[in-house]
DNA sequence: TTGTAGGCGTTATCAA
DNA sequence: TTGATAACGCCTACAA
């Protein structure tokens, strides 16, 4: 029990229990060789004072913050915020502490973002942004930073990498539809749109290629209004189409604009989300989508973490493929 | 520039630039005293070692952290995503840190939680979280932690609170619908859904009891897919209603729950959800809701945990009023 | 089993 | 303008 004092210290703690500051660590720290009565002396002497240990004196001395930092663009979409889950279960279960670093669309900003990492010292960092460059992070390497990089294959001494795989699951899904279907597809193009959304306008572009098939890039932007509004534009002159989109949001976007100028989804117009969340099943028609559990990745991702601090990690790189979930916003 | 090795330190860039430690410490904190020319040679010998100051070693000098703590709920909500959001835009800003506790549906893990938070050293904290007591929070007081409260209405020394106001704007919706309508409303009753959420139901409970008008309470999961299920079931055999959710996803199940039950929105079912979001936007009905720009509470509270802080908040509670937007769900 | 003393990387106070 | 040197709060050999 204590009023609004200055920090207990662990000195403070030992001349109470009459004994040496090295003995209270060792309680402190489970270290055994203590008495079961000097131990019972020195505990009530914590309670008594409400002694916390300072995590930053212990880091300091150990060299290990038992903290933990994460890497995410600043941007506010549902799936960032399914991995943030993801990883903060793990982060606790483990005993660790999860600092967040954003980063905003400038390279400057993203080197201060890591600037920062290296200052705070934390134990390994997970990098999912784009805006970092492999460069970046074996630069964080460097500075001994374990790190965990989400959709950049990368690997290293203190490197390994998730992937979340899309690519395959789009070249398939292209293939069967022409063989069903002659309409043609759109790709909605997101400037910025990072990695994940390029790489699949790349398999887009290819596939169709090589089908020898005609398709569209559209230019979008990166909000549901804007969206809405500009194809409602467009569904004045086009009547059908077969579109795909990097998220629910812009998806649902084209939905809605769709089915509010009188066109009939998924008849007329067909909608595919590729980043699809929970947000598929609740608007209507329902988004069929692409799927990849985000949480689970976050959780995959602080355990390769936390074996890459301890060595023990054998495989740097992990893959997570994409599933096809078909709902009412494609004909099958 | 370096290879992995061990940390450099102040003192490696002391030896490199032919100074003592106390004048590279000068010139890192731009505390004058330094010729050009000697400033120049440390700082060369920075860039040259790639040296990085320790945040932590800094913090135990100066005994403040620059980081600051956010305590919420693990529940993968998106306002939780937008508050995030607020907050580390103006932490980023303020050259702060943020480190992210999370709490779940048990008291002792919140306890443990707060104890994470008092070892972790930051220099103020933010919590939004329910599964804090008001004794936990004068607790984090007394380990000096400037606190910002958001949602529960506690002022002190070192504490502030930000103040989520639905009440008012509940009680004359409901008299305004009277006025109207004879429909009898029916609050979604969610099992731990928090304060806010307990709030709302008293005042909708005591409006009714105060107009001596009848209403019902029906329990609710806190998932989509049960609540939509539950629904379903539950217009078999009514056919109509007012409800009241807690938030989007809710109201959007009993939304869809209706019309898939062929009923239609709003003429013979209502609905209304407490936390809109932009999800209120997107599903159809478009979602009438009450919302406050969770975004901006968490630029808020930072704000003003700075402010606590530097000891110069003088208003030390603020609230943020609810606005009513009428969307499609409910009849005007 | 316990205590002493040096070190972790900085800042900050004095002298020089 | 600079450089010793004592904190900051803790851990950890090593010695007792």
């Amino acid at each position: 029990m204590r009023n609004t004092k200055d920090r207990v210290t662990i000195y403070q703690v030992a001349q109470k229990a009459h004994v040496s500051l090295a003995t209270v660590s060792r309680v402190i720290n489970k270290k055994g060789n203590v008495t079961e009565e000097t131990r019972e002396r020195v505990e009530n002497a914590i309670k008594d004072l409400g002694y916390k240990p300072s995590g930053l004196a212990q880091a300091l001395a150990t060299n290990k913050t038992t903290n933990i930092g994460l890497i995410i663009p600043s941007a506010n979409y549902v799936y960032i915020s399914n991995i943030l889950n993801g990883i903060t279960e793990v982060t606790k279960e483990k005993g660790f502490t999860l600092t967040v670093f954003t980063t905003s669309h400038s390279r400057e900003e993203a080197l201060q973002t890591l600037e920062k990492v290296i200052v705070t010292h934390v134990d390994g960092a997970i990098v999912f942004d784009d805006e970092l460059s492999e460069e970046d992070v074996i630069n964080l390497n460097s500075y001994s930073v374990p790190t965990i990089v989400i959709n950049k294959n990368l690997q290293g001494e203190k490197t390994a990498s998730i992937s979340l795989s899309y690519g395959r699951l789009l070249a398939s899904l292209i293939e069967e539809h022409y063989q069903r279907n002659d309409r043609p597809m759109t790709f909605l193009h997101v400037h910025d749109g990072g990695r994940l959304l390029a790489h699949c306008e790349h398999i887009f572009c290819e596939t169709h290629a090589r089908l020898n098939r005609p398709y569209q890039i559209v230019n979008v932007d990166d909000s549901y209004k804007r969206t809405y509004y500009d194809f409602l534009e467009r569904f004045k002159e086009t009547k059908d189409g077969y579109f795909i989109a990097y998220r629910d949001s812009i998806a649902a976007a084209v939905e809605n604009a769709a089915t509010d100028s009188g066109l009939e989804v998924p008849n007329s117009v067909e909608v595919l989300s590729l980043v699809g969340t929970k947000y598929a099943n609740i608007v209507r028609p329902m988004l069929t989508s692409f799927e990849i559990d985000l949480q689970e990745v976050g959780r995959r991702a602080m355990y390769m973490l936390i074996d890459l601090i301890n060595e023990t990690l054998y495989d740097k790189s992990y893959s997570f493929e994409a599933r096809l979930i078909t709902r009412d916003s494609t004909l099958h």
